[in-house]
DNA sequence: ATGACTGCAAAGCCTTTGCACGCAA
DNA sequence: TTGCGTGCAAAGGCTTTGCAGTCAT
């Protein structure tokens, strides 16, 4: 679940970050490189490993900062994959997204999009008199390997 | 949120509590009384508040463990209302079931219950190699008086 | 009498905050 | 030069665990 696909996502999150007034620093740049890497949900702690012993070493709390941004630019969205810790996954510029299934017993994911799920979430966000603007859809339940 | 609506729910628990070998403690079933107040999801802490000045008080251990022992018997079901932090809903024997839309800015919650969602997470289940056994459904957005 | 149940306090995660130093602009 | 950005360490929440006393059976 990592294996680069960056889809420029990564020009678009620092041209963002630019025009938002961040400067440009060494820990921010790395996790945005970080978080275009992973095609999946990640958790801070996930990159805290993959960044702290970097040279020069990135700070667990500078990534909480540069998540927490990334988030209210609308660059990063949380998702519910992990059970009571943060998970979060790249927002393509053009809405596309997909949605997880996550095993209770070892944590494996697996993705899936589907049209009609999108259309009924669409349709009962409009009848809500709350102003909606995203959704987490999980599946939970068991990875074949742990069925068995 | 409150005001119960217990549809006999209570006395299933302490059934299926009984059946599974549980002795009848008070703790516990202090827990399964204030769950079957609640028509929402509820946190730990806030039945912690509601039970730990009763006489005599229920500790906020024994809340941990009694919410652990009910969802390991389907008595009641983990969702991901709170981020980052637990809540709990009951389960009903039926199966009926809501979901719900939380505000981001206050946490007030709105549920709906919709079959064309029901029918498309049903079709998405059988359709991935994972055995699904629950779903999490959440909107978020903003409800109408912090929207303003 | 036996072992489950409970409350308290301590310990464990994950996350946030305070602070002094360093670096981008 | 200014003040944003960063790392470290400490502090904060929520949750879990250890332990000794209590209670159901």
């Amino acid at each position: 679940m990592a294996t680069a696909v960056d889809t420029g996502w990564s020009e678009h999150a620092l041209a963002t970050l630019r025009a938002a007034g961040y400067r440009r620093g060494g820990a921010r740049t790395a996790v945005v490189e970080a978080l275009a890497r992973h095609d999946c949900s990640v958790t801070p702690l996930q990159l805290d490993d993959e960044l702290r012993r970097r040279d020069p070493p990135v700070g667990r709390a500078s990534i909480y900062r540069a998540l927490e941004q990334f988030e209210q630019l609308n660059l990063i969205r949380r998702v519910e994959t992990t059970r009571g810790a943060a998970a979060y996954e790249r927002v393509e510029p053009d809405g596309h997204h997909h949605h997880h299934a996550v095993c209770h017993a070892c944590g494996e994911m697996e993705t899936f999009e589907d049209r009609e799920l999108e259309r009924a979430i669409g349709r009962i966000s409009k009848g809500m008199t709350f102003e909606i603007s995203e959704h987490d859809v999980v599946l939970r339940g068991l990875c074949r390997r742990c069925a068995d």
